[in-house]
DNA sequence: GACGTAGGTCCTATGGAGGCC
DNA sequence: TGGCCTCCATAGGACCTACGT
C-alpha cells in the first residue's frame, strides 16, 4: 500500500505556514522576510517528516526538469566510447542533473523517436553523441531544446565537443621522433594520396594532418603509407604480413588506431619481430586492448570522459561562445616505444597543455 | 525565443472542443460517447498543430511517469556489462519507456543518493545492477517504488535477475566432454577445497557446481585445479605457465573466465601449443577479447542483453510471481574446442532452451 | 447521446493583505 | 497616516477524471 510521498502541504500543516512559506523557505529563497523562526519551523518539520520536492511538479511549474538527454547510436554499448557518457553522467551528477539514456541503434527515424521520447519529457538540454566522429543530422523536432554534438558534428548545431585530434596527432610523432625513431617509418591506415571517401571524416583528416605536417617539419618521409580501411585487426595483420613478405623492414610503424596496431603486433610477432624492441609502434584512442598487448601500446588516447563533462557544462552554461570545442588528447606512454631515459626528459612539447601524461 | 510547445488547449480551441474531449479522444478511452466526427476533428486539429501531449504533466496526473531508473557501480562504462543497460534501454523502448542512468562509482551513499535523484523524479521502477553477481544492500529510501535486481541479489528485494550459471556451465562441459576432451583436464580459476571468501559470490558457486557435477557424471576426473583470485590475465598465464613447467600437459582447459582463458593461451602460446589443436580450452563470459583470439573462444556467454530485458519486463509486469529469474548462458561455440563433425551433430543437450547457439 | 465543468496532481511566482508601532 | 514586517491567496504550469448537464 503505497504510502503516499509527502508533499509540502503536509509540511506546512505541520509547520503551521502555508505551502508558499514553505515553498520560498526551502528554496532558501533572498528577499522574502520570512521570520527567522517560521524558517526553523518548516525546517524542522520538513525534516521530521521527511519531506522532498516532487521534481516532475517542479519541472512542470518552472519549465526546468534538471534532465539531460542523451542520444547516441551505440555508446553505452561500445566499449570505447563508454567513457562519454560516464564522463558525462558524472559531471551532471555534480550539477544536480540527471540523464535519459536513449540509443538509437542506427535505425531509421530512431533519432527523431528519441528526440520526441525526450523532449516529450521537458530535458533541459540534448546530448547527440557519436562512437566515430561524423556529421549527422539533427532532426528538426528538437524545436527550441538547446543541443550539443559529443564526437560528432552538425549542420544544423553550432556547439560540437571533439578530440584534438591535429594536436593529439603532432605530440605523439614528436615523442616517436624525439625517440630517435626517424628512420624506416611506415603510416599504416590511410595514404595521402587516397581520394576522399566515406571513411575520410574532419577527425581523420586532422589526426593525418597532425602526423604528416609534424614528419615534414622533422624532415622525415616514410619509407611506406600503407591504405586500408576501416581500421580492423585484420586489415593491420594483413597490411604489415604483406610488407614484411616484400622484404621491407619497418623501424618504426604510426597506427591510426589501436586495432591497426593489434594486427600489427600480430603480423610482426610472426615474422620473428616485436613492438617495442625491434619496432617502435604508436597509435591513437587507447582502446581497451592497448593493455592487453605484449608491450602495451603507447598511444593517444581519445579523451572520452572530459569530452562528455565538457558537453554537460556547455548544456549548462548558456555564456559560452558557441562552435567547435576541442578536448586534448593525452599521450599514453608505454612499452612500445622505447624511450631512452636522457631523451625522455629532454622531449619538447611545445604544445604542453595537451600533454596529459599518465 | 522559444515558441511554446503546443498544448491540450490550442488543439481544443481549434478544434472547438473541449480540453476534456481532447484529453479523452488523443488516449483512446473506450466507453465514452463522443461523436466520431468530433474525434476527427480533434485528431486533424494534433495533426496540424503538431501536439504531442507533455509527459511530465501527465506524469504529475497520473502518478506513472513512465521512466525506470537504472542504478549501477560502473555498468555503462564496463564493457562486459554494458550489455545490461542495452537490453534494458531497447525492452523499455519497446514499451514507451525512458530509461534514468545514475552511476555510483562505488562511493559511499552514492547509491542513496541516486535513489533520491530517481525517486524524486518519480521513476515508476528502479533496476538496481552489478558487474559482476553479488550481494547488495538497497537503501530504505526507495520507499514504495519496485525494485529488480538485476545480476545481483539483495536481501531488501525479492526480484533478482541472474544468469543461469548452473546450467550454462553443464552444457559448456558437455560440450567439451562430448567432443571427446575428457583427458588430462584442467580446471582453471577456483579450487573446491578453496575456503569461502569475498570471491565465492553465488554465482561463482553455481558455475562450479555445474562444472563439477558434470564432470563427474560423466566419470572425468581432472588432473589439476589451479586456483588463482582475481580472474586476471596475468593470473591465467601465471598458473598455467607454471602447470607447463611442472611438466604436465593438458588436454583440455576448462577456465572459469575468458580473461583466464587469455592468460592461458599466452602461456600455451610460448611453449609452442595451441589451443584448439593441441588443448582445448572452454571458458564462461563471452568478454570482447574472445573473439579477438586465435583461434577464438568457445564460451558460455553472459546473456547480459536478455537479462537486461527481463529487468524491464519484471519492472512493468506487476504480475509476475516473485523470486529468481534465471536466463539461460548461450553457448559460443568456436575454435578453441575442436568439435569433430559427426560429435557435432550428435551432442546431447537435455537443458534444450539454454542451448541458444549462435 | 454528446459534451463540458470543476477539482485533483504538486510546486512556483506574484501581488497584495493583515498586524503592529 | 504611514511604514515595516510577516505572511498567504491566487493563479498558473499541462494534464487526467468523476460527475453533471
Amino acid at each position: 500500500m503505497a504510502q503516499k510521498r509527502v508533499t509540502m502541504a503536509d509540511v506546512a500543516k505541520l509547520a503551521g505556514v502555508s505551502t508558499t512559506s514553505v515553498s520560498l523557505i526551502m528554496n532558501n529563497r533572498q528577499g522574502t522576510r520570512l521570520s527567522a523562526e517560521a524558517a526553523i519551523r518548516v525546517r524542522a518539520a520538513a525534516d521530521e517528516l521527511g519531506y522532498r520536492p516532487n521534481l516532475t511538479a517542479r519541472a512542470l511549474s518552472t519549465q526546468k526538469s534538471h534532465v539531460i538527454g542523451f542520444i547516441s547510436e551505440q555508446v553505452a554499448t561500445d566499449r570505447l566510447a563508454s567513457g562519454l557518457i560516464r564522463g558525462a553522467l558524472q559531471e551532471a551528477k555534480r550539477h544536480g542533473h540527471v540523464l535519459f539514456i536513449a540509443e538509437t541503434e542506427g535505425e531509421e527515424g530512431a533519432v527523431h523517436d528519441a528526440v520526441d521520447a525526450l523532449t516529450d519529457r521537458q530535458v533541459d538540454g540534448i546530448i547527440y553523441a557519436a562512437t566515430r566522429p561524423q556529421s549527422l543530422h539533427v532532426p528538426a523536432n528538437v524545436g527550441s531544446t538547446p543541443v550539443v554534438m559529443l564526437n560528432a558534428v552538425s549542420d544544423d548545431v553550432a556547439d560540437s565537443v571533439l578530440a584534438d585530434e591535429y594536436k593529439g596527432a603532432r605530440n605523439i610523432i614528436r615523442l616517436l621522433l624525439d625517440a630517435g625513431h626517424t628512420e624506416n617509418v611506415v603510416v599504416l591506415g590511410r595514404s595521402l594520396d587516397h581520394p576522399a571517401d566515406e571513411w575520410f571524416t574532419v577527425a581523420v583528416q586532422r589526426r593525418l594532418a597532425g602526423i604528416w605536417d609534424t614528419l615534414r617539419e622533422r624532415g622525415v618521409t616514410p619509407i611506406a603509407q600503407l591504405h586500408c580501411q576501416p581500421w580492423s585487426v585484420i586489415n593491420g595483420y594483413q597490411a604489415i604480413h604483406d610488407l614484411l613478405q616484400a622484404n621491407v623492414q619497418p623501424r618504426a610503424i604510426i597506427c591510426l588506431n589501436d586495432r591497426l596496431a593489434f594486427g600489427a603486433y600480430r603480423a610482426l610477432g610472426e615474422a620473428g619481430l616485436k613492438a617495442g624492441r625491434d619496432v617502435a609502434v604508436v597509435s591513437f584512442d587507447d582502446d581497451d586492448i592497448a593493455v592487453y598487448l605484449d608491450p602495451m601500446l603507447t598511444t593517444a588516447a581519445a579523451p572520452f570522459e572530459e569530452m562528455g563533462a565538457h558537453a554537460v557544462r556547455l548544456l549548462l552554461d548558456g555564456e559560452h561562445t558557441p562552435g567547435e570545442h576541442l578536448v586534448p588528447m593525452p599521450l599514453r606512454i608505454r612499452g612500445s616505444v622505447k624511450v631512452p631515459e636522457k631523451v625522455g626528459s629532454r622531449i619538447e612539447h611545445p604544445d604542453d597543455e595537451t600533454n596529459w601524461v599518465r
